[in-house]
DNA sequence: CAAAAATTGATATGTTGTAACATATCAATT
DNA sequence: AATTGATATGTTACAACATATCAATTTTTG
């Protein structure tokens, strides 16, 4: 596990050679999302930016940080809970997959998984089948994690 | 292609048997959903009862609507869109696998198609190992219909 | 019929997100 | 230092989706 300033220096890096800039206040969200290892609503976030850094920003830009940090792959947004998480593999060097995530329907709590290639692919050809073309195979899954299995019984 | 007072008659007597009741109100909606043959908002669906039955329902009462629908089976909810749409199998008798749903972007074009047992089950297996269970397997996947891929060229 | 349960109505409010336009900040020259 | 141009942020207003709460009505059942 990499210190949050360390990730946050990397990823400015890699803004910097793709001609973008991580700001103060991108570095501000992005490392609370590090922070909070779990997904986040746009609004969540914008309390938590007001306990954290003491400053209220309007929902608008947070907004555009959070598009802005999808634009460079450090966040992604769930659509299926309209929230937003940092990547898993945000200080990893290579390329990756395309992720998937599974939300615990009882807590909330997202897990980014990889699925194996031929699983893909089968799902593109059924897809194809019906007319249809993936915009992005990223799945989201309703889910139930052990934690709340066990807790529910 | 059945008529939709038949559909609707079929429905009815499924509920009754399951001890819940299709009200004339819950029948209207249902029966507007089935002739749209495309996904509907909630918002959406209460202009269509307006114009078709000339009454105002608050929007309680269609999400409220909705809901019963959907538990017995008879709309499913796109969590990707915010929108329902009617069940393809409505007026089958035979249970169904869970549904798929491939969702265009661009146009909102709904197809409701079917996954191979296997890559489900492979899907399933991925699911498990991450330690999550999955709700139900009915995925929602971002896509482009044939169409818009055509007009966009 | 009367009590209990289910359904519906009415009002208010919460949550998520975007549009349109104004202002601030930064960085590279002049 | 001043000008300029690009990018980032703020402000206001609003649209779309959804739920909370409580009252009124209808339906079912003892």
């Amino acid at each position: 596990m990499k210190k949050v300033a360390d990730i946050i220096n990397r990823a400015e890096q890699n803004c910097k050679i793709r001609g973008s800039r991580l700001t103060h206040k991108r570095k501000q969200v992005l490392s609370s999302l590090i922070q909070a290892e779990k997904a986040l609503s746009a609004y969540e976030l914008l309390d938590i930016y007001k306990a954290e850094f003491g400053q209220t920003i309007p929902a608008m830009s947070m907004y555009r940080i959070l598009d802005f940090l999808q634009g460079e792959h450090l966040v992604h947004k769930l659509n299926l809970a309209n929230k937003y998480i940092a990547c898993a593999h945000i200080s990893c060097d290579h390329s990756h997959a395309v992720p998937q995530f599974l939300i615990c329907s009882k807590c909330q709590k997202v897990e980014e998984i990889s699925i194996g290639r031929s699983t893909i692919t089968k799902l593109q050809k059924n897809v194809e089948n019906a007319g249809f073309r993936l915009v992005t195979p990223q799945l989201e899954m309703n889910c139930i994690c052990e934690n709340c299995v066990v807790n529910a019984a």
